[in-house]
DNA sequence: CGATGCTGTCATTTG
DNA sequence: GGCAAATGACAGCAT
């Protein structure tokens, strides 16, 4: 008759696989007599936190994150581990996830059920389950560490039930002697990887080289579709309101009285609408550009860490155009915003050049204006470099930046901080350091509560009673440490209550009733394996001799010494139910039986080494886990560095790209005014404010102090 | 034979 | 206050 377990493998677990892998759900536990605990209990043993799990064991995760390193398979969980990570870095570089998937099919489908262990088919899920595998871990790790060594995680649709079953099965099949050709197959599927991963570049300079060449045409990451308005439209939405015949020194100006016709770049009517379409066309141009962008932004940042000594990062990151030589001829009005920069330059030249001390002037007050009027001096926004600086334009060493002063210093200094932040907050020598930190387990706390080593020169409370018990089990006393010749010659002394090694073997209680196991001498082998880092435990007679005779002695010593005293104390139940069972049940128990006072303390001895021995090994897992999770964290710091270093690099290009427009259209629109002679004004005498409702007026420069001295008249800019 | 890692145990703290 | 869990420290053992 088969037993109960061989009977659910071959029949029920596998027709529940073959329906878990066609999506169709069972659960077997229904099926099962209500007396007798959980599937997963039977096969797997308690669930509870005291379970000793076999921590070593693989943890299948989806992303491959969660393999002990005490793991027997940590050479293919590395190798699995570093393709995953390879496949993260793909997602950098947009791989297609049809490329990915073909990958994870060909993985399923090469080795058998159980070395499926390739992480989500998902490359996007790939960053949440990095983020969210660590403290899922702790959390759920509970039952999937209870997998078998090598437990498949290739499909997300399977269960975790699922998944132990099909642990089972292949642990099943080890016992058949099938698992040698499924590690064969695992080795060779291994190996298949690390010819995939060598293949694997190919496809990424593939895919990468389109973008190159796509951007190297294109010369900047300026999107060549960029909306293009006419300069009326621009004016019309940037509501350009001169106070023309309110005042004497003031023009209205309506759209229709400057250029109708003249192309502009991309303005809006406000500082921050203005601001928006170039991010948003930013934004749509990521996927193409994304990739290259994200090259150059790193390179472009990392010039800027070799060159930390500029002042203005605004600098760094100009683009060659705007460094080159930019003959008059070229002029022209720019129809698309990325040819601005070397169209409307010459422009500026008879302002920044010829007119520079008026304008300079402008520009020293402009500060005050914008501190305390709320206006803003675009003259000296647009051009207070080149007004201040020799104008030599066609250097590119001394190219100034025309629209500095654009920024506001809070901007500047939220640029800066977060350059700071970026350089200087998490440094690559610090990573490094944390790297190494991290891997050194040795004398790393990682909890929060820290007890102070305490000189623990006085026995402990509950070995004190061992004194009591002396005369009755040894001279060390019931439950003092006494080595294991002693014990044994212990042993040999009780003569019938000799040491039967097998007797260690059974175990393996369900949580909720122990007791009834015991009673199901065929169940007794499916328990759990109480060695945390062995072999699963077999009958003597398929292990070799050496082998079985090695694995004995380490269970008689790890397992069995509570075993031996407990028999050679005649304790009448089990060391399982002395440790596993509640308080209550325990001292239920323990009242059940005459126990004399060398039992009882011998009994609470080992419920309470049992439970402490359980949780150090809980302990040094949480430990394990803590450092693992602290690597990812460390590797997800580093990603999100890396995004945040490429999205400043972007987010500074397009700032040099809106202080460019909004410096063409400030030509534009000054160029256009023309005073009641139709003469065009001076721009030594007049200037364009931006002011903080979103008016420009024109303003003589000699009003601008009085201006900022006499806020109220900012009311009559109509 | 010493170094190292693993495991169990003790002492103590924490919840 | 008792209990269980957590944890640092240490010892024993195997490799």
């Amino acid at each position: 008759m088969l037993s109960l377990k061989k009977y659910l493998t071959e029949g029920l677990i596998q027709f529940t696989i073959l329906l878990s892998l066609m999506g169709v759900r069972l659960d077997l536990d229904s099926y099962l007599p209500s007396h007798l605990p959980s599937l997963h209990e039977i096969i797997l043993g308690p669930t509870s936190a005291y379970t000793q799990t076999q921590f070593h064991s693989l943890r299948g995760t989806l992303d491959g994150y969660g393999v002990h390193p005490k793991s027997v398979d940590l050479d293919q969980f590395f190798t699995s581990r570093r393709l995953l990570s390879c496949v993260r870095a793909l997602d950098r570089l947009r791989v297609p996830s049809t490329a990915l998937d073909a990958w994870l099919v060909h993985r399923e489908t090469d080795g058998s059920v159980s070395s499926a262990q390739t992480g989500s088919s998902r490359p996007s899920d790939n960053q949440q389950d990095l983020s969210s595998s660590g403290s899922e871990q702790g959390r759920d790790g509970q039952g999937l560490e209870e997998l078998g060594a090598t437990a498949p995680s290739g499909s997300s649709d399977l269960s975790k039930e699922d998944i132990d079953l099909i642990d089972i099965l292949w642990r099943q099949d080890i016992d058949l002697g099938v698992g040698r050709e499924d590690f064969e197959n695992r080795q060779l599927q291994t190996e298949n990887e690390k010819v995939w991963e060598s293949l694997r570049d190919e496809p990424d300079t593939e895919t990468l080289e389109p973008v190159l060449q796509v951007d190297g045409e294109t010369g900047e990451n300026i999107p060549q579709d960029q909306t293009a308005l006419s300069l009326e439209e621009c004016l019309s939405l940037l509501d350009v309101n001169f106070p023309f015949g309110d005042s004497p020194g003031f023009q209205t100006v309506t759209p229709s009285d400057v250029l109708d016709s003249a192309q502009c770049p991309v303005v809006s009517d406000r500082t921050d609408r203005l601001l928006s379409p170039m991010l948003s066309d930013i934004n749509s141009s990521l996927d193409l550009e994304e990739q290259w962008q994200d090259l150059m932004s790193l390179m472009d940042l990392q010039a800027m860490d070799v060159n930390g000594s500029s002042e203005d990062p605004l600098y760094l990151n100009l683009d060659p155009p705007l460094q080159q030589d930019i003959r008059l001829d070229e002029a022209s009005i720019p129809g698309c915003s990325h040819s601005v920069s070397s169209d409307f330059t010459p422009n500026m030249e008879p302002f920044s050049t010829t007119e520079s001390p008026g304008l300079q002037l402008s520009s020293q007050n402009s500060t005050d204006m914008n501190s305390t009027f709320g206006f803003t001096n675009l003259t000296g926004i647009l051009f207070p470099s080149q007004l201040n600086s020799t104008g030599n334009i066609t250097s590119p060493s001394t190219v100034s930046d025309p629209l500095s002063g654009l920024l506001d210093e809070a901007l500047l200094d939220e640029i800066s901080l977060i350059e700071l932040a970026l350089e200087e907050g998490f440094s690559q020598v610090q990573a490094s350091q944390l790297q190494e930190e991290l891997d050194s387990d040795s004398g790393l706390s990682l909890d929060s509560h820290h007890s102070p080593v305490s000189p623990s020169g006085s026995e402990s409370s509950t070995s004190s009673c061992s004194s009591s018990s002396t005369a009755s089990f040894s001279e060390e006393g019931a439950v003092g440490y006494s080595s294991d010749s002693e014990l044994f010659e212990n042993e040999e002394s009780e003569g019938a209550t000799g040491y039967q090694p097998q007797y260690s073997k059974i175990c393996r209680m369900s949580s909720q009733d122990p007791s009834q196991f015991q009673h199901l001498p065929f169940l007794e082998h499916i328990g759990h394996n109480h060695t945390y880092n062995m072999v699963p435990e077999e009958p003597e007679e398929v292990q070799p001799m050496v082998e079985s005779r090695r694995t004995q002695s380490f269970v008689d010593r790890q397992a069995g010494r509570d075993e031996q005293r407990a028999r050679a104390m005649k304790i009448p139940f089990s060391n399982e139910k002395i440790i596993n069972l509640p308080v209550e049940e325990f001292n239920e128990l323990l009242t059940k039986y005459q126990l004399s006072e060398a039992q009882l303390c011998l009994v609470r001895d080992i419920r309470r080494r049992g439970k402490n021995k359980m949780a150090a090994q809980n302990c040094r897992k949480r430990k394990l886990d803590t450092i693992l999770n602290l690597e990812q964290e460390v590797k997800r710091l580093n990603r999100e560095r890396s995004s945040q270093l490429r999205e400043k690099g972007e987010n500074l290009r397009s700032l040099q790209r809106m202080k460019q427009e909004v410096e063409h259209l400030y030509h534009e629109v000054f160029s256009q005014l023309r005073d009641p002679d139709g003469q065009p004004y001076s721009p030594q005498r007049y200037a364009l404010h931006y002011t903080i409702n979103g008016s420009i007026v024109l303003m003589p420069r000699n009003l601008e102090g009085q201006q900022a001295r006499r806020p109220e008249r900012k009311d009559r800019r109509k």
